[in-house]
DNA sequence: GTCAACTTTCTTGTATACAATATTAAGGTG
DNA sequence: CACCTTAATATTGTATACAAGAAAGTTGAC
């Protein structure tokens, strides 16, 4: 039940930012969103101050606001705080997970299971997400698990590339067992590195990926 | 050199938010605070905006924003948070560091020391802060260093308290060795855990300070 | 044709005006 | 006196108006 029209307007500015609608240093020109919105300057404005703030655009004085995709260096820095975090997560997941999380856990890992059987990518996508966010909310650090599904969000558009490679289901799945392995028998460390390396081998993948549109 | 108002003021009302100047819960009042910083309600509801979304306040349509403090669950959440993180940047700079931080690191060190030798915990503590800046640094991932100093930075005020423990500055100097040490030999996973437990007991620290005061 | 100074136009930043909703006060009813 | 209805007031959200700086276009000298 938004009544503010900026917060509306943010919300959709962001989307576009995240599918990539907007290429990198772009302005944002406040009176053509303005239009393109049906509203005066200023709830474009605010929508634009939110977009700034977390760091999905830059703002110049004077001269507006830009869109800042992240370049390679910067994705794989993201990337790789992403598996840091994920690791982190993993680690106190595996000292306070509930009985409850566990199941769900599971449960989650076998949607996946089956999305991969019938290799169906986008599925698979979906339940992935799911996946980890149970091992986010396990960690019972309910900040911790907001900085986490802010970053996850953030790299959806990426993450999702890397599921094209061959083979990488098959891989994806049996990383995922390990993780559900060492959660089940409260191994820490073994929940921390496993789960590390499952998203940094993302990142890497994304890495090649980029690398061979590149010639 | 910021022409924008806006950014100023909430640049400053961040700074109001951090030292405790405004209760929990809090309504910020658009008209008050326009006539306090002599300009119209336009820049401040920009810079209310940029509180909202870096979550040091929440808003209600129509109602307004409101200042939202940490209270004492949430504050052990951030500890703990950045303690790991900061035990992330101690394992990545393990394995980063450059002789020039290496030597930077030292020299912090050396100034944290002096400081608490002369028993000036301003000193010590404003000397710790560059010795954890320099580790984000070294941990060479510009994003993570950004989350970790963002946290630093938000956990400021609470930070402060715990070094009035007695004999808090000398254990802390002793976790330092450790951490220096670690990172010297390229041992990641010592570094890694002597950082978090020594972020770690900051967190405690705070918490039996707190549960102190309710009698 | 190139460059520089000037002028025009465009765009952002701030102030003010208006609209819509929430809060508070007042008044009436049982 | 409590409670509901309703009017007054205050506050937020949005639109518009104005000010100031940046970008673009023009003119003229060389």
């Amino acid at each position: 039940m938004d009544i503010r029209r900026a917060d509306q307007i943010a919300a959709s500015l962001e989307q576009l930012v995240f599918s990539g609608e907007f290429r990198d240093g772009e302005r944002l020109d406040e009176l053509r969103l303005a239009e393109q919105f049906h509203v005066s300057r200023t709830p474009i404005r605010e929508a634009l101050q939110v977009l700034v703030t977390s760091g999905l655009a830059e703002q110049v004085p004077r001269r507006g606001v830009f869109i800042r995709q992240p370049g390679p260096v910067e994705l794989m820095e993201m990337f790789e705080t992403m598996a840091e975090i994920e690791a982190v997560c993993g680690r106190l997941a595996a000292m306070r997970i509930t009985d409850e999380d566990l199941e769900a856990l599971t449960a989650a890992n076998d949607r996946c299971l089956q999305a991969a059987r019938e290799s169906d990518p986008d599925g698979y996508y979906a339940e992935n997400e799911m996946f980890h966010q149970i091992i986010y909310r396990a960690a019972a650090n309910s900040f911790l698990e907001k900085q986490a599904l802010h970053l996850q969000n953030r790299l959806k558009a990426y993450r999702r590339i890397q599921l094209r490679f061959r083979g990488r289901l098959d891989q994806s799945m049996s990383e995922h067992s390990k993780i559900l392995h060492a959660l089940k028998e409260g191994n820490a460390e073994k929940a921390a590195s496993v789960l590390r390396s499952h998203v940094a081998i993302q990142g890497e993948k994304f890495h090649q990926l980029v690398a061979s549109l590149k010639r």
